[in-house]
This record gives C-alpha cells, structure tokens and sequence, in this order.
DNA sequence: CCCTGATTCGC
DNA sequence: GCGAATCAGG
C-alpha cells in the first residue's frame, strides 16, 4: 500500500465515520490489517477495543482439573445444613432416564425416587444409578449418602 | 465459526 | 513504515 496522502486522508475519513477497519479496508483495497496499522501508526486509534491486552496481568489460570468421573455432590454440604437446605439436585439424567431405559430390569422405580449415584462412565455402556432405596430425604441411598455428604474438613486437601 | 480491534515482529 | 500473523474478546 503506497500510503500517499490523499491514501491516509481517506483512511482518516472512513475512520472518522465510524467504519470498521475490515470496512474501510474493504472500501480501500487492502486489509483491516494495514487499516489498523496504519492508524495505529497515525495514533487515530482511539476506538472500542473488544478486548484489552494491558489490564488483568494474571487473572484466574482457569485451572483445567481434569476429571471426567462421575463426582456426585460430595462438598459444601454441611451435616447442619443438610438439614436446612435441600439435599443436592440430582443428575438430570436421573428423572429424564434416557440411559436407565436400557437396563430395564435394573430399573427399581425411576418414578418413585431412588439413590442416584452414578455407577461407571456416564454415556458409556453399562452407566446406571444406585437405584437402592434412598434415605428418607435424599437423593441416595444410606451407602452412597455416606459419599456424597463429607464434611468440609475431611476433603480441604483437594480444594485446590 | 463469524465478527471486532490491538499487538508483534520479520521484512 | 509496513502489514500478515497472531492474539483476544464478543
């Protein structure tokens, strides 16, 4: 791009009315990269960025743990809030029971309420719930509500 | 995936 | 100085 004068005149024009650098490139020619080069060279940046490079130095990592097993609700519940607040929801899939339809002799009424705890790889062959009889007002049966429900304590090593 | 603008860096 | 490549947010 040979940036003559009346080049960066209409630059700064098309600029000024408030089109966008992929526009104003379309409308010269040449790329939203030369636009915005160029204008950043011009120093007529002034425009919303849709990000900002400077702020946020290190913000949150976003720390990737990575685990795909089934880990049923077995934190923040506290034994003197389990009586206040609801027990945890269980898995969508316990109700709408796409995947129990299979086993349907494994099935010990969906309907009805049973321990949801996920047996094996979810979406795998072979993943079912518990299906036991849950505790009066769980969602699991006494074995599984046994997992599920740890005192903060007992698990503040794996917090992190 | 598309869009956006900002920055980097070899030329 | 230039701008493609790349980044980064919507």
């Amino acid at each position: 791009m040979d940036w003559t004068t009346e080049a960066i005149e209409r630059l700064k024009a098309l600029w000024a009315e408030g089109h966008s650098t992929a526009e104003i490139g379309r409308r010269m020619g040449i790329s939203k990269n030369a636009v915005v080069g160029k204008a950043h060279r011009l120093n007529l940046s002034a425009r919303p960025s849709p990000i900002r490079r400077d702020a946020m130095p290190r913000p949150a990592p976003a720390p990737r743990a990575p685990r795909p097993a089934p880990v049923p609700m077995q934190r923040l519940v506290q034994p003197t809030a389990i009586r206040q607040a609801p027990p945890p929801a269980p898995p969508p899939q316990a109700s709408a029971a796409p995947v129990v339809r299979s086993f349907p002799s494994a099935r010990p009424r969906i309907g009805a309420r049973s321990c949801c705890w996920p047996i094996g790889e979810p979406g795998t062959q072979g993943f079912r719930f518990c299906g036991a009889d849950p505790m009066a007002g769980k969602p699991y049966c006494t074995e599984h509500a046994a997992l599920a429900y740890v005192k903060p304590r007992d698990r503040r090593e794996d917090a992190a």
